[in-house]
DNA sequence: TTCATATTTAGAATAAGTCTAAGTTTAGTT
DNA sequence: AACTAAACTTAGACTTATTCTAAATATGAA
């Protein structure tokens, strides 16, 4: 990459045009520069860090549209919504099935390979109940 | 216990006493009233729910004493904070190791037994940091 | 073009939780 | 009993994350 190299290449547009249309997401412009911003690459991000970081790559999108992307990201399964504080959601873009370090003195959230659980198939859900999901969160601190 | 049995005898309310003194919790009239309402069966609450019960078993307890009591009692150990969702805090009468079954859909939290978490042994923490808690919180969802 | 529908937007509204500053209670003196 | 310092409680203002509203805009189909 010289330095006129364009942020976003056309090929990259497209691709992520592909993936929301793959995953029936109707691709506006701005859906799309958020996807382009939030798939980039594996990471965590509030939705306020996420605006912020449109904003910090040209793109001036509104607080309720980075909230209804997010939204509709996670209901087509393209992001995961993670419960880490009681403060604030986190998106995940990783959605393979894996866990979390949470560093309560730094907020720093980081992956662990998932590892077997199959011992939760001898749990038992309460009647009528399935599994939607298993979180697994270790918060750690700073020795 | 006939009709007359008041809502808290005064056993209880020496044996709170001494459980807060046990704590290290002084023992205000505040305190006590949350205790009572709160300890007296293990249970999942929010700030807001612990409020009405209260309002509902005769005390008028402010929103900033129910939070700093909370918060107190958390620090000394006898509740638990839970990270449930992401809109509101839960707090955990029941202190020992257990996890949790959480309903999305009824938004009922239930306990399930601590089991054999020891694989978690094998996991590499990052570098200077110690496990403060491991949370796994299986969602649900009504079949 | 026109229409219907979906999307975006600014800003108002909501809800959980924290903060502030003043008032109250308490335990320990005198 | 009165005094004081420290801890506690309170109403209400404030903050922050998120949702809602109602109007403007964009899009694809007819």
């Amino acid at each position: 990459m010289n330095r006129h190299t364009p942020h976003v290449s056309l090929v990259d547009q497209e691709q992520i045009v592909a993936r929301l249309a793959e995953a029936g997401v109707y691709p506006t412009s701005q859906r799309v520069a958020i996807a382009q911003v939030l798939l980039s690459k594996p990471q965590h991000v509030t939705a306020d860090r996420l605006q912020e970081m449109l904003y910090l790559s040209g793109f001036k999108i509104s607080k309720a549209t980075v909230y209804n992307s997010l939204k509709c990201f996670v209901e087509k399964g393209l992001i995961n919504e993670l419960v880490i504080d009681n403060q604030r959601a986190f998106y995940d873009t990783n959605t393979s099935h894996h866990h979390h370090v949470y560093n309560l003195d730094t907020g720093e959230l980081s992956d662990i390979d998932s590892f077997n659980l199959s011992l939760l198939q001898s749990v038992e859900l309460p009647q009528g109940t399935r599994i939607d999901s298993v979180d697994l969160v270790l918060r750690v601190r700073n020795t």
